[in-house]
DNA sequence: TTGAAAGCGATACCAC
DNA sequence: GTGGTATCGCTTTCAA
């Protein structure tokens, strides 16, 4: 095309050293003229790198759920700043794992540099199974002895036991955990708040009633539930997430029942929407930046051949008006 | 490996229908059993096709914008949605236009079948020339006369006058514009606001004030021109987003100025946070859901080679309190 | 400093 | 039905 080898023409486009300058500026030229552009996927192809990451939220318990959920659409924010600030783009898949393969085939399909994983759903065994060969590959998750894979989140036994703490502290004594335990960190959120219960000699006072994490479903749910138990039933809710808890308290509007009054909700994350639900919600803080930061800072170790431990935080109480 | 060709692996793994049945199951058998996934990204090159949507973010007039900005996380939940609904994935970028060449670059890099631009920037003529020769390529933004790019938005001139029009309505009558024109929805809500103030005999009381995108810079200078202009200078407020209104309204808190006592504030896009402002935004709403699959659905027409005209949305006036 | 040629890992056409 | 083989578009040794 331009009297010279592609390989030439390689070197030139890619400013390698090993060429001289007036070829190099020559052949820029014409690429300009022509716009002629690398094709990127064959560049993947031979180097073996692609410059983007893949997020995937496995919706192994909750086939319904969008991404557009606040608290993924929150995470996906932070991850999106912080790795395109690195260079790398975001592959976004939302991924409902019925085929087991569904995580091995996203890490060796070529497509991507490494995984970030927002929730490990039900799938905590094939996560470990991957990360044990696979190793460029964080989860935003709960950790638990022995886990194969790097996890990133707060410590959400402790998180559901300081909520759980807190609504006794404040005079409930029949209270309901709203939240799905098949994902692992609503089961130890869960757990968490069964420890506070026992703590106070309450445990026969605990109720689970496992909420889909998808708000339009649940929503009529939870109204039926509490319009079975009414006040009388129950005088505390401890909800698994924000978006739970704040749907928890719209029922309660249309069942004319008051928070803090007739029963205290708790949420757990400290989104946005915490401070705008009517009364503004209690709940438990989860320093989403910071976890945002550390699972792209720990993706990349592992990408440049480090070994590293997960990273729990530590949950903090916010209370506000709804307990 | 297993005996047979390549091309025979490649359609056994395919499920193609010219291969005998117990081939078939033999060699998926030994797939499975050496865990065996083919590589996407060559398979990409030789297909042509990649499952893949580019959603991208110019920031032509704007360095410092984050993804996280709630209009681009609406957007974008919104667009995930749709695409992993119909089975592709998201590849995201936040680019910084300083080289021209950015958006062809990515529509020949061969790695997405498709792009979606959210927000023409300063970079329509960009978009323009690439949509010459690219089609699979739908534009968030503005639509004018002779674009020869794909767009969906709303009739942002129309907005801009309704919010003008309503606040002159209300009383105001020195009104400030709040936006960077350089953005082609702005200049369009600004020739709207323009025409309102004209209309109304008031075009001498008309100020523009080029606030940044960027919520965190934006802020002071705000708080700087509200503390000039106090509640003589200016009574009305139009703002090019609910973002901008959002720090406006804040700014007047902390000047000890009333909204809409002292200055009426009307915002555009009625994102979440309009809701959530106090006191309750007024503003433009704009149809962000329909808005997504209008994107979507027009992109995939395009990708199967028709050809498809801009969509226009009617903007609403949505009164709330702060006007 | 440049050219030739060997892959990267699949798919698809053409014979058999 | 199945096996060979060219090809997708680039990068990168190895020689010259």
């Amino acid at each position: 095309m331009a009297g010279v080898s592609p390989g030439t023409v390689s070197r030139a486009l890619a400013d390698s050293p090993l060429i001289s300058a007036k070829t190099r500026e020559r052949i820029q030229a014409i690429a300009r003229e022509h716009d002629f552009r690398p094709n990127a996927v064959a560049r993947n192809l031979r180097t073996q790198r692609t410059g983007a990451i893949g997020v995937v939220i496995p919706l192994g318990h909750e086939t319904g759920q969008h991404i557009s959920d606040p608290f993924f659409m929150t995470m996906l924010g932070l991850l999106a700043d912080s790795l395109t600030e690195r260079g790398y783009d975001l592959l976004l898949s939302r991924i409902i794992p019925s085929d087991p393969q569904w995580l091995s085939r996203m890490a060796s399909s070529g497509r991507v540099d490494g995984l970030i994983i927002i929730g490990q759903s039900d799938q905590a065994a094939t996560l470990d199974a991957v990360a044990a060969r696979y190793r460029p590959l964080v989860v935003w998750g709960g950790h638990v002895e022995g886990q194969v894979h790097c996890s990133v989140g707060s410590d959400n036994r402790l998180g559901g036991e300081i909520a759980t703490a807190h609504l006794i502290a404040r005079g409930a004594r029949r209270i309901a955990f709203f939240g799905d335990p098949r994902a692992r960190e609503i089961a130890q959120r869960l757990e968490g708040c069964r420890a506070a219960m026992a703590a106070a000699g309450l445990s026969h006072a605990l109720q689970l009633f496992p909420t889909h994490l998808v708000a339009d479903t649940s929503h009529a749910d939870i109204v039926r539930f509490l319009g079975e138990q009414g006040k009388d039933g129950i005088d505390g809710i401890v909800a698994a997430s924000d978006v739970i808890a704040s749907s928890a308290l719209r029922a309660m509007v249309s069942l004319s029942l008051h928070a803090p009054d007739d029963i205290r909700v708790i949420g757990y994350d400290d989104l946005p929407i915490a401070r705008q639900t009517l009364p503004r919600l209690s709940t438990i803080r989860q320093e989403l930046t910071a976890g945002a930061d550390a699972l792209v800072d720990l993706l990349f170790r592992r990408i440049g051949g480090e070994d590293c431990a997960s990273f729990v935080m530590p949950p903090k109480l916010i209370v506000r008006h709804s307990t």
